[in-house]
DNA sequence: GGAGTCGGAGAACGGTTGTTTACTCGGTGG
DNA sequence: CCACCGAGTAAACAACCGTTCTCCGACTCC
């Protein structure tokens, strides 16, 4: 992961700052795996570094409080989970069937969307914690927070939005429109992901869940199909 | 101060129950309003009865912790928004523009949807606390109070379905494409209302919201319209 | 009208919380 | 090589927590 060079390394390497950065990572996943039973505002100080194994005291090198560590979770979540997101959009925004040469084309459509399913299906399964940590602290009751995630959501919308303009499909839409468009996805991916992770690593709900998912996208994604009518 | 039965008071009603109930009314009140701004998780039992003007004592002879006063809330917000959002919903759902005679029926589904977005506006407006409540604990973090949630929401969703099913255009549809519709709908609704909430009662960006809303609204009748090509 | 019920008050308990202090001690830079 | 810096420790602090106990007094039922 990391780059600790063994030999030659120099300049800016620290085996100082390595250590700190050690310990903030304890405190930073400790914090997330408390959080899977819990939600952020009952969070405690002393809880957190009890289960990363420090002084209570050494939590202040790192954070000012419980909810400044909050808006560092809410980085690193959405920051790591920017590049797989992007990929999903990128692939669930093309599914106009292309040029409606012929008939029988709406397969292609239907297509993407199961990959962007599947793609959430798997990103709740590597990162259910961090999954679960957004959708929780969405509407939480941690003011900063709460900004945090809006402000990221909202820097994806902006970023679907712009995806969806650069296919041909989306000729004659209006700024506004692409942004309450890509802003539909993106909510109906975090409720996606949420509802997946209720539903638990069994087969059964879990598989009737994401059938239920790319149902909706469908209809979704019919109503882009008719919305310059 | 209150005497006791004025005159031919008689009967079930109780002065004791009475005050009984008063009592809970005013942990119920209390812990909404303390809710505002935290979440239920982080509620502490003495706080509510310190807001409430009781002893901590006295509230253990209504609820058993905290978790079981906010199931209590879940069944008062939700219950009592019942009827209030079946009437919405009613609205939104007749959508079709009636049978295709002609063009430009379409501003009758407009109209609906303008109708339904009004009313859910209104109704954050009159149960701002019970709205933050719903939305901030449908994912939070005691599972008692999330399954409450999910459970009215799910018995919600059916309601529409069923609802949704009565209409004309609904011909040719699944029981579970119904439900997959209503559970569109009451995702959407529960989301404009935080949408509406997190704007604040001012007028622009509100205005703002709604007006997306009633966009997605539209985009999703779109595709409702267009299921069975 | 008297016995009984019961919601609430009051006080006490052990435990945990967030925060601050003084201190250690190993990596770092001149 | 040595002085310094700073991440982490240990201890102490007052405040608060959830829970339990005993007791009171007003309502209820016969």
């Amino acid at each position: 992961m990391s780059h600790t060079a063994e030999t030659t390394q120099v300049r800016a390497p620290g085996v100082r700052q390595a250590q700190k950065l050690r310990t903030r990572r304890a405190l930073l996943d400790a914090a997330l795996a408390l959080l899977e039973e819990q939600s952020l505002s009952s969070l405690g100080l002393r809880e957190v570094t009890r289960a990363a194994g420090v002084t209570p005291a050494a939590f202040y090198r790192h954070f000012r409080d419980t909810a400044d560590l909050g808006v560092a979770l809410v980085d690193e979540a959405l920051g790591s989970l920017h590049t797989t997101i992007r990929t999903a959009l990128a692939a669930t925004v093309r599914d106009g069937t292309g040029p409606e040469d012929g008939g029988g084309g709406e397969d292609g459509g239907d297509e993407r969307i199961d990959a962007a399913v599947e793609l959430i299906d798997a990103l709740v399964r590597e990162y259910p914690a961090h999954v679960r940590f957004i959708a929780r602290e969405q509407h939480g009751g941690v003011t900063a927070v709460r900004a945090a995630i809006s402000g990221q959501l909202a820097l994806f919308g902006a970023e679907v939005a712009d995806t969806l303009a650069a296919v041909p499909e989306a000729a004659g839409w209006s700024r506004a429109d692409l942004l309450m468009l890509a802003g539909l996805y993106v909510d109906h991916m975090v409720m996606t992901a949420s509802a997946l992770l209720a539903a638990g690593p069994e087969g059964g709900t879990r598989a009737e869940v994401a059938r239920v998912a790319r149902r909706r996208m469908r209809l979704i994604s019919l109503g882009r199909r008719h919305w310059l009518d």
